[in-house]
DNA sequence: TGTACATCAGTGAACGCGCGTTCACTGATGTAC
DNA sequence: TGTACATCAGTGAACGCGCGTTCACTGATGTAC
């Protein structure tokens, strides 16, 4: 195994990752191929087999590695939220996340995962415990099923998604800011009445 | 002009549209070559070009196909919505397009539209204006700026997201249905207090 | 109604491209004795 | 410490593929007189 200095090209696998994510950054999906991350790597074209058995391979591997560093920077943003202040703060870590990596984002969310890789798949669980695990610690007993947090990661996720297709005002990080904080507040000001409506909504949809 | 029966091929254009948004839901974006779409539409591979300057042109236009079909299906759910179970029928509404048509609401969101065709800005632009209005004629004199339309919206478009990348329990219609409504009951009954917080959020993020 | 012409939808061959992937290989590293 | 061998990371040629796009063309439709 190597070690630190250069063994052959040093460590392929990591250079290749990182080569994945300059391309998605530069040039979009598109731009993710395995034969120009060899060649940013500075490695022949097949190299990367080594590494990686085909292109799926890779790009699930940028993925989970996506969703790892977006779990850190919310655990960063607080280890322990408890009030909607709180959360409203992971939440704009969330959105500006995506805004900081568009591409990267992009790919993580493209497809649905269910037939990919396990490494993806147990990333990406990491990010759904995290949220219902710090809501079910912000309002403890409030529901067993996740429902809240479902709610909250959804207007989160929407507002990232939406400030990524340009659809709102992301002329600066404190607008942006501003706007995600706001959402979260109202919402969960309203958190005891989102159980009794997922209980017994007023009204079944329109048919 | 053609009106109704054989003229050459017919309506091409109409036909690559449709052959596009086929493709586009066995395969992916993946399998949207104009190629493809020329086979299927069974025409030789440059006759598209009759009717769409290149790829991105035809692209542009499946989107805006499915920007102007969400916005019917809105409509149709409640041409006037005034109570928040009326929305929520809309919400409902919303988040069915997204997982009865998972590819092409990918395709509608997968890049930003910026520098995109004048048809697809047109038509995302009806879809907002529509989600702000009927926020603005259930709450009249609620923002102005259309705060809450946009948090509604965000919400809805994160369920819709979430549901599409497997993320939540999407077994039966019924079950998201009952999600969705929840959800979007739960951020109205907080509408007051998103205006408050909108203007004088309690705590900036954290830095 | 008939003829001459313009328009335009669709053809088919051809181009160059980058891609994913295979294969047999080379050469450096690690290991057993 | 030295030699023989196994392992494994990276090479380079080659494959077949489908793609977007160009070009000069054909043939059907519409129009002017």
């Amino acid at each position: 195994m190597p070690q630190n200095g250069t063994y052959h090209h040093g460590d392929l696998r990591v250079a290749c990752l990182r080569a994945a994510r300059e391309l998605l950054e530069e040039d979009g999906s598109a731009g993710l191929s395995l034969r120009a991350v060899a060649r940013r790597a500075g490695v022949s074209a097949t190299a990367p087999y080594r590494h990686y058995a085909d292109r799926d391979a890779l790009v699930s591997a940028v993925a989970a590695e996506g969703y790892r560093e977006l779990a850190q920077h919310l655990a960063a943003a607080h280890p322990a939220p408890s009030t909607p202040e709180d959360l409203a703060a992971v939440a704009v870590v969330y959105v500006r996340f995506a805004l900081d990596h568009p591409a990267l984002f992009r790919a993580m969310f493209a497809e649905p995962c269910d037939p990919a890789s396990a490494e993806r798949v147990a990333a990406t669980a990491v990010i759904k415990e995290y949220v219902e695990g710090i809501v079910r610690d912000a309002f403890p007993g409030a529901d067993g099923a996740g429902a809240l947090a479902t709610t909250v990661w959804a207007l989160v996720h929407g507002l990232a998604f939406l400030h990524l297709d340009g659809k709102l005002d992301a002329s600066s990080p404190e607008v942006v800011a501003t706007q995600v904080q706001a959402a979260v507040h109202a919402l969960f000001t309203a958190a005891p009445s989102l159980r009794a409506a997922g209980e017994a909504p007023e009204r079944p949809a329109a048919g």
